[in-house]
DNA sequence: TAAGCAACCTAC
DNA sequence: TAAGGTAGGTTGCTTA
């Protein structure tokens, strides 16, 4: 480190790292300070700017601010708008500075009879002669408004990224133009990469959201369309219009469809930022930012181990290390992992009696703690291996007569490694554990205090998550075996097996103390579920907590083990599998049904199977009553046989990633489906790890399942094709049920086959028009949901059919 | 018919 | 080029 260059924290040009002040973290700098607001001002487009004094000057205060656009170009035959060809006539755009007032909502579009047959109140309207002069004005706001962040839904396909595709085909080279900086020519751009996991438009100075990217990762949901995620995290119906309807719309002589057309696209610009502010996306963004001591956008587009490392290197630098720099072949040659985690086989078994559950908290953060774990601490092997002492990607050089020196200072990992105790030196890693852990439970002290205090409990809440991830992925940084930038296998083991080790102990604990009467049923990593047969939930609650005191009073300081919950009843499937009625609290009166891995929490099924397994289980627990299970799966399954079951609950929606599939063997159905898709539309293929929604319909005998795949809107147009009941019943709803009730002793294939079928009903429907409403009513969301009481041009209250009485 | 494999998704 | 890890269950299909 000799030679490097003084950075102060304060200096305002300094590179390199900071040094990582936790203080800061805790307690928000902004309150330190007096904060005095200077005039304030409007800008042209009427918004507020008030410049604020900090530390004694003036500084314009920067909160983010985010452009929202969307694009509109009508198409030919009801394909996918295509920028080779189809050119742009509107543009949408929404602007909002956060935290600030409403966000200003603005239409700009090309000169047509369309646009101009009348005014469109509540919505402004800004005209241009050609797509050429729409182009250059977006260009122009771009560079007034100044935004920080650019969203929108797709920005591959549409918005943005169709936008810079027009203007590139004008010769104009759009993202050096909206740019805040001369562009960086990076050489290592990977346009495969970008575009699978972020976006590949990108602009010098500004963040560009691909919007459906982002929720993808924040939000677990069966589907990633724009209607599905407002639903989800707004709580609002949008519908859903074809390219073929909207450019119908575009040119007709109808205002009424054009004004549609106009307050749809405003409106998803809208709910773009909407979706934003909702998840708190840019807040997390900037504190995680913040917390990692990393730029906004690499908290979005970049992986674990860059964070860790960015923390790692601020803690590192004032003490000194260096971190090594492995080649990718000195990464390779690392020895093999010899260390798994406990993972028991659960009893499999339906639990009448209260089951408790502890875990232990951070359990490997708190073990490289207390067993002061880090690459400046470890001692290497007790005896080499293989004629070495390798640790991760280096031979240790151990001096010899170092151990003897060091003889009683040393804790010996359980997988032979040794490290020497923080009285000798204290672990970079160790300290940079205890202070993150330490500084979140502060984080969260100070979060109560200002509880009524909504936008900074967020901020603080942001924080201390970032705190939590850090802590989470700095065990996953040791081993990351084939991507790591410095792995070590041997301090990845001790991790594992003093992990593994604590929680033996603690079974074995459990078992020898009798008075507890209580027995380990399963356990998976840092966590163990204690059956307490013929206590009541109350004194499980007692016994639990108990038991937790115990065994955290066995183990070193900071390992502890935690009171989690109760199951009462439980079903455990088996490993990483299980159900139950959750009680967190020993006063809770209603429990909460909590399923773990099974069928009702993955998206690789469909509603109908999440919903009845679902069903069945809460009545198991609530009865126990098998009778009663049996009767519900009757009238679920003749429901069925007899069509009267919305077909929505039976579509598939499975993450493809095309051009990852290997040749041999058939395609996986949705990869099937998608691939027809793209054959009649181009520019409807989906994008790398969209879901992909499917339905079975009935086919040939012996035909393979992807032959039977279908796309559920051309299922819905094609009268001659059926729902494959059968595959349904006897391969998607039964199964899981199978699972769980066999457990009691119930045969529920057996129940199904015995089931009196009064008439052989097909399932072919008698009628598919009650189907298709149902599914655009509910899954596509028709028009008749959408501001269902405003006037769909004026926007206005006072409604008369479509459009109210002024129109 | 069993065993093996690819593909998915989840738990920790 | 950028990329935390492993364990585990299930389905649908192919191959031995």
């Amino acid at each position: 480190m000799l030679g490097f260059p003084q950075v102060s924290r304060r200096s305002a040009d300094g590179f390199g790292p900071r040094k990582v002040d936790w203080s800061l973290l805790v307690i928000d700098f902004h309150l330190g300070h007096k904060l005095i607001r200077g005039p304030t001002q409007r800008n042209k487009y009427g918004l507020k700017t008030s410049p604020m004094k900090l530390d004694g000057v003036f500084r314009e205060k920067r909160d983010m601010s985010i452009l929202s656009l969307e694009v509109f170009a009508p198409s030919n035959a009801g394909q996918t708008p295509n920028a080779q060809e189809n050119e742009l006539v509107a543009l949408f755009y929404t602007f909002q500075i956060l935290e600030s007032e409403a966000p200003m909502c603005r239409v700009a579009c090309v000169d047509s009879t369309q646009m101009k047959r009348r005014s469109f109140p509540s919505l402004t309207l800004d005209i241009f002669p050609s797509e050429l002069d729409l182009i250059n004005s977006i260009v122009d706001v771009v560079v007034d408004l100044d935004p920080d962040i650019l969203v929108g839904w797709d920005v591959q396909n549409s918005s943005w990224g169709y936008l810079a595709a027009r203007a590139h085909s004008f010769g104009i080279e759009f993202e050096e133009t909206i740019a805040r900086a001369p562009p960086r020519y990076s050489s290592g751009n990977n346009f495969q990469w970008e575009s699978r996991h972020t976006t590949t438009l990108k602009i010098a100075g500004r963040h560009v959201f691909n919007l459906w990217r982002i929720m993808r990762s924040e939000q677990t949901l069966n589907i990633y369309t724009f209607e599905n995620v407002a639903f989800h995290v707004l709580g609002q119906r949008v519908p859903k219009y074809s390219p073929l309807t909207m450019s119908n719309w575009y040119r007709s002589t109808s205002p009424v469809h054009v004004a549609i057309l106009l307050r749809y696209h405003t409106k998803r610009t809208m709910l773009n930022i909407e979706i934003l502010n909702q998840t708190e996306v840019v807040t997390k963004t900037a504190e995680f930012a913040r917390v990692f001591g990393v730029d906004f956008y690499s908290v979005i587009s970049r992986g674990s181990q860059f964070k860790v490392e960015s923390f790692m290197f601020r803690m590192a630098k004032p003490e000194s290390y260096v971190l090594i720099s492995p080649s990718k072949s000195d990464v390779g040659k690392q020895n093999a992992a010899e260390c798994l985690p406990l993972i028991m086989e659960p009893q499999s078994s339906f639990y009448t009696s209260p089951l408790v559950v502890l875990d232990f908290q951070s359990l490997y953060p708190s073990l490289m703690i207390a067993q002061n774990m880090c690459y400046s601490t470890c001692l290497g092997r007790v005896i080499d291996f293989q004629g070495r002492n390798k640790f991760g990607v280096v031979d240790l050089d151990r001096p010899p007569k170092r151990l003897e020196k060091l003889h009683d200072h040393i804790n010996v990992a359980p997988n032979g490694i040794m490290f020497v105790k923080p009285t000798v030196r204290k672990g970079l890693l160790s300290r940079m554990l205890t202070e993150l852990l330490d500084t979140r439970v502060m984080v969260k002290q100070a979060m109560k205090g200002y509880r009524h205090d909504k936008a900074l409990t967020r901020v603080l809440n942001a924080r201390q998550l970032g705190l939590k991830y850090i802590a989470n992925v700095t065990y996953g940084y040791t081993s990351a075996s084939f991507s790591g930038r410095m792995p070590a296998v041997e301090m990845a083991d001790s991790i594992v097996q003093s992990g593994r080790e604590t929680l033996e102990k603690a079974i074995a604990f459990i078992h020898s103390t009798k008075k507890w009467g209580a027995e380990v049923v399963y356990g998976d990593t840092d966590s163990m579920f204690i059956y307490l047969q013929g206590k009541s939930r109350e004194q499980a609650f007692k016994i639990g907590y108990e038991i937790a005191d115990a065994v955290t009073a066995l183990n070193p300081a900071p390992v502890k083990l935690k009171f989690e919950k109760v199951y009462h009843p439980c079903v455990l499937i088996a490993k990483k599998r299980y159900v139950g009625f959750k009680y967190e609290n020993i006063d809770d009166r209603e429990p909460i049904f909590e399923a773990k891995g099974i069928e009702t929490v993955r998206r690789d099924g469909i509603p109908a199977q999440q919903k009845m397994t679902e069903n069945c289980l809460k009545i198991l627990f609530r009865t126990q009553n098998l009778t009663e299970v049996k009767q519900y799966c009757y009238e679920t399954w003749t429901k069925l046989l007899e069509n009267r079951a919305p077909v929505q609950d039976f579509i598939f929606a499975k993450e493809v990633k095309m051009g990852t599939y290997s040749d041999k063997g058939p395609p996986p159905p949705g990869v099937a489906v998608a691939a027809k898709r793209t054959i009649v539309d181009p520019g409807d293929e989906p994008q790398y790890g969209e879901r992909v929604p499917y339905v079975i319909a009935r086919g040939e005998p012996g035909t393979k399942l992807v032959d039977r795949a279908v796309d559920p809107l051309e299922y819905l147009q094609d009268p001659h094709s059926s729902l494959d009941g059968f595959y349904y019943i006897s391969r998607v709803l039964i199964p899981p049920l199978e699972r769980i009730f066999n457990l009691v002793g119930a045969d529920v294939r057996q129940w199904y086959n015995e089931m009196p079928k009064a008439r052989h009903i097909d399932l072919k429907s008698p009628s598919k028009a009650g189907d298709a409403q149902v599914i655009e009513l509910d899954q596509y969301n028709i028009s008749e949901h959408f501001d269902r009481s405003e006037c769909l041009i004026c926007g206005n209250f006072t409604l008369q059919g479509d459009r109210c009485y002024s129109m």
